[in-house]
DNA sequence: CATGAATGAGCATTCATTCAT
DNA sequence: AATGAATGAATGCTCATTCAT
């Protein structure tokens, strides 16, 4: 007989596999298109099934979107080497942040098709677990760069103003990575996102005076 | 009796008209859960109308999106006065550019809130306007950065990537600027646009090392 | 082109055709098991016509309910001849009744099979409909017989108490005569009705005693 | 080992457990409303045990319909005293009707709700077992009657058609208990329904009239 | 025997779209 | 050209029932 706990485990497994059911179908065929039978068939379940294990399709949407965004944040708990510069530090961050983007590209695909497609069409509900999440995100950089930067590291800038700006970028690059359709890895644009987070278009100063 | 080219004229117009109700309705209610209806009411006509003007509500939607578009290009269309620098240039461009946004804001959270809370959910196959909208988007601001700045304004960046990394801080400051809620306009980000994109967070240079 | 008058009454006048293929739907099924195509096929309609004439499930039996109640109580607002006794006038008013209740036999008959064949089931939402109308019922039986009755004629009962009582025995009469398979009609119990309510089990007075 | 005798009473006694658990889960959530789960919880069991004692939710209605009139039934049954007159009987007979009544006021009152709410609604098959045990209780009255009423004690009325009536009053009166939200007992009704039941309006006769 | 898990069969409701007027 | 009315096609969700453990 299985204790109450792992019960508990199983359960806790099966939602995961719901979820990144969730994902595959959500990308497929978008948020709102996609329907519980979707996810089901994907999941190897029965719509009928997935109410075992999540209340409603709302609860699922939201349960991803979280589920996504634990998985980005414990991106910056991952410990890095000691003796790093703080642009070494940011470029490793940097480096896994696009991995991450890179692994779950599909998703972003998706974001970028129906979000901008549409442009617009905020659902109902979902966006409460959106806002929030998205709010964890920057929380969560902007926790990092204070961390790890001295504040003369960031020219004085606001750390929170960075975050949103650097998940902008990162956006950005995204969609250049998926229109270009080259055989690159989106992670070799972390140089590129770091150089220009550093310098800007003014680029890494000639001159040696960048002694410190 | 009207001419046709009347005719036609009125019919552009009422096809507009339709297209700014349906801003609205989009905008309120969400890309998705918007009915022909919510965008007829909004336009004064019945849903049935509608079909006179549009032949689905995707063609609504992908005419609304192209309208967005064409009205965001054509900020680049205007004239700027003779004799400035790139950089005045360039933020003079930004200021117009987060104008427009200011304007049309509620497009944007909607973007933000639906998209966003989404984080994915493209329809079937509207997203085709969308993508080739938001490349509309790239290409002129690409071609501005070509028409109005020297490479050496560039850093040597390509400036179809440097587009793309406009265009996400954009977004990035945008949702700063919502979340915040204050009451400054978003104008007022062009400035931290502005320097961040020519210098990142190494800032203006302070000495006069820069001359040359 | 119809005028607005005219539009009202046809919507209207579908409105009672949709509850009077109500009544037959939900005779025939019962009123949980009626669907909406039900009622719809009944009707010569499609399930989502008949949003376009009532909100819900739920309005749709309660107006019908109401219908129902309407029905009975205009029953007491039909003119009577002058001159007649209480008793004439009560048994007159009785008949009206039964034969009401005979032409709505397939009502009660659902009435009966469901409700007994459950003894229970308050619904959820429907009770609010019945509860009211049933008073309704209640209240109208009452205000005819203080309106026709002398106090002396009731023998000091409490007018509520009776029109409780009378309906009571009303549906008792109705299962005696459903469950006889006779051929006689309904109304013929009026004159059990009758004698029964006047005189209880002791029967009219044999003696003359009974002048004025 | 528990010999076949007693594991049938333990298995008695388990269906009797359920069926008071339904009556509490009909009664309180209607009887179409109320789910196995619903039912289960009161029993304390989970849903899929009851097929373990019932093959499916409408044996369980049609044995808890049962039940309650077996119950019913057996109030005739008890004894009463000797040397009463038939009115004396009919009084504390009804007395005890009431009480049961009363004690089960839950089930009528959803009754009263659900059914009269619904004013109909015969389930499907089901509307047998309501049928023949509501014949059940009528039966039994009606050889009550003719087991302890003299002919002329009814004044030559059939007893099948007055124990229609009787059962058709207390429902009268039970919806204005209900309804009158008064203190009072139900079975203080039982007065009413006696000199109703004998007299009907006209009262017991004030004069000695009614020798012989 | 008890039950957690799974499911098939339904059902109310919504909505884009069509068409006669 | 405008619309009221009608509808087909879906969809999320519920629930009685089954079955392996």
């Amino acid at each position: 007989m299985k204790t109450g706990e792992r019960r508990e485990r199983e359960i806790a497994h099966t939602r995961i596999d719901i979820l990144e059911a969730a994902i595959v179908a959500f990308t497929r065929t978008g948020l709102h298109s996609a329907t519980m039978q979707d996810i089901a068939r994907e999941a190897g379940y029965t719509a009928a099934s997935l109410y075992t294990y999540f209340k409603s399709k709302q609860e699922i949407v939201d349960a991803m979107i979280t589920h996504l965004t634990d998985e980005y944040i414990q991106l910056y708990d991952e410990p890095t080497p000691n003796g790093l510069t703080f642009r070494q530090r940011f470029e490793l961050v940097s480096h896994r942040n696009l991995e991450l983007v890179d692994k779950r590209r599909n998703v972003f695909d998706g974001f970028l098709n129906e979000q901008a497609g549409s442009t617009l069409c905020p659902a109902s509900g979902s966006n409460q677990a959106f806002h929030s999440n998205f709010g964890r995100r920057i929380q969560r950089l902007t926790k990092w760069l204070r961390d790890n930067a001295a504040p003369s590291d960031l020219g004085g800038n606001d750390p929170e103003t960075l975050a949103h700006l650097l998940i902008g970028m990162g956006f950005g690059l995204f969609h250049q990575w998926r229109a270009s359709n080259s055989q690159v890895s989106f992670v070799d644009y972390a140089a590129i996102l770091t150089d220009f987070f550093f310098y800007g278009v003014s680029g890494k100063p000639k001159t040696g005076a960048r002694k410190k």
